[in-house]
DNA sequence: TAGTATTGTGAACACATGTACACTAATATA
DNA sequence: TATATTAGTGTACATGTGTTCACAATACTA
């Protein structure tokens, strides 16, 4: 790559890390303005336009940069849990919160912008959502404790559920008080019990279920 | 009451209308202006003044408005669900929907601004959540279906993954397409169908579970 | 090496915002 | 009835915004 394109690409870059950092410190990708994204990017608020239109586009950017990276991480996730399968469900548990705290910015933004003010941003995670939906589904297709389920649409149900549920997770994770060591690590070990048991009682769904019986 | 009160009520209801209306047609609490709430409940920008310090009072207000409304609806969503129990899964769904229906901006606003940009809403929503959260249990005590569920704690964590479910469910429910009215109708089949089965795994789930077992 | 393309700069604009202040008109109080 | 409260008005100001345009500096291309 030229010298030029790599430090364009470097601008780039830093612009769409300054728009992460300040919607997902306490403020929303809605409330930021382009002069705030390029002012913590060190750039001149025209120089914006030599990279994105607009912050819609900014905002689409993002969304693609965040959904890949959490993309790779869930399935890294993965990777270890499919020989036990549900036996250790509390240790599968703690690792998914050690991966949320890994990026905490991007599960904040994912999370926070799906419901948030901006309509593009909104359909972009909402499109990549569908695409973790499915790609969990099928992961469960080949998983032994879901073989007795049968249609590829049931497992999509049970995807989403946990999909779902795992934003609530994440999110109540990330909002637990920050400093106060002592009392965050009970805090942690509560939220971390209380979870694994909501994940016990999903199992107890799955490994109960019959496709035909719930058909009607 | 006195005529000056009442027409300040008036005044105070118009500015939290207008709040809700303009925080859930597209944007959120955190993008709309004083003077934008002022101008939509036809009043000048200072008059704002008269009725709340700053936005952030209006929004925790709000919180508390949407939040008694939306517990009386549940209230009512549960009477005549407690005799069949969980026979009829489906109708209890729709019936959810019709309930979302009702007051759609709630709905909106709750859930988009439980994670949203202003961190005084976010936090009187979270403390309401919390409220629905420990209600629901409480209910579920009585309830003959939950009648192996031993401890309170386990009651409080399904009742934690209902409403964090629901909450998905009444976003995607709100989130199909507007006009169309023969496509919305079948995708709107489709949703029942498949939220139905989200909660006929819950209830799976829930009937086999056993508190003592998962304790460890 | 000369000329071109492109990233970043600086000044300028029209506009919306939150808030302060003095004011009006109507209701409440004595 | 006379006086005091108070919801709503109108003006004003400093500040932040998105976007435009001409310009500077540097990397690419012939």
């Amino acid at each position: 790559m030229s010298i030029r394109d790599e430090r364009k690409q470097q601008s780039r870059q830093a612009l769409l890390d300054a728009a992460l950092l300040l919607s997902t410190s306490g403020r929303s990708f809605s409330t930021i303005s382009l002069r705030e994204v390029a002012r913590e990017a060190g750039l001149v608020p025209t120089a914006f336009y030599r990279h994105f239109q607009d912050m819609d586009e900014l905002g689409r950017d993002l969304v693609d940069h965040v959904a890949i990276s959490l993309h790779h991480l869930l399935r890294s996730l993965r990777e270890g849990y499919g020989v036990k399968a549900s036996s250790k469900t509390r240790a599968s548990i703690e690792r998914f919160f050690v991966a949320v705290n890994q990026t905490p910015r991007h599960w904040l933004f994912l999370i926070a912008e799906r419901w948030g003010g901006s309509p593009v941003v909104r359909d972009a995670i909402e499109r990549e959502i569908h695409f973790f939906v499915d790609d969990l589904a099928e992961y469960f297709k080949k998983l032994a404790a879901f073989e007795h389920v049968n249609t590829s649409e049931d497992l999509r149900i049970m995807s989403s559920i946990i999909i779902n549920l795992s934003f609530s997770w994440a999110m109540t994770w990330l909002n637990l008080p920050q400093d106060n060591s002592q009392v965050l690590a009970e805090q942690r070990q509560l939220l971390i019990q209380n979870t694994t048991r909501q994940a016990q009682l999903m199992f107890r769904g799955i490994s109960n279920w019959d496709s035909e019986a719930s058909q009607k």
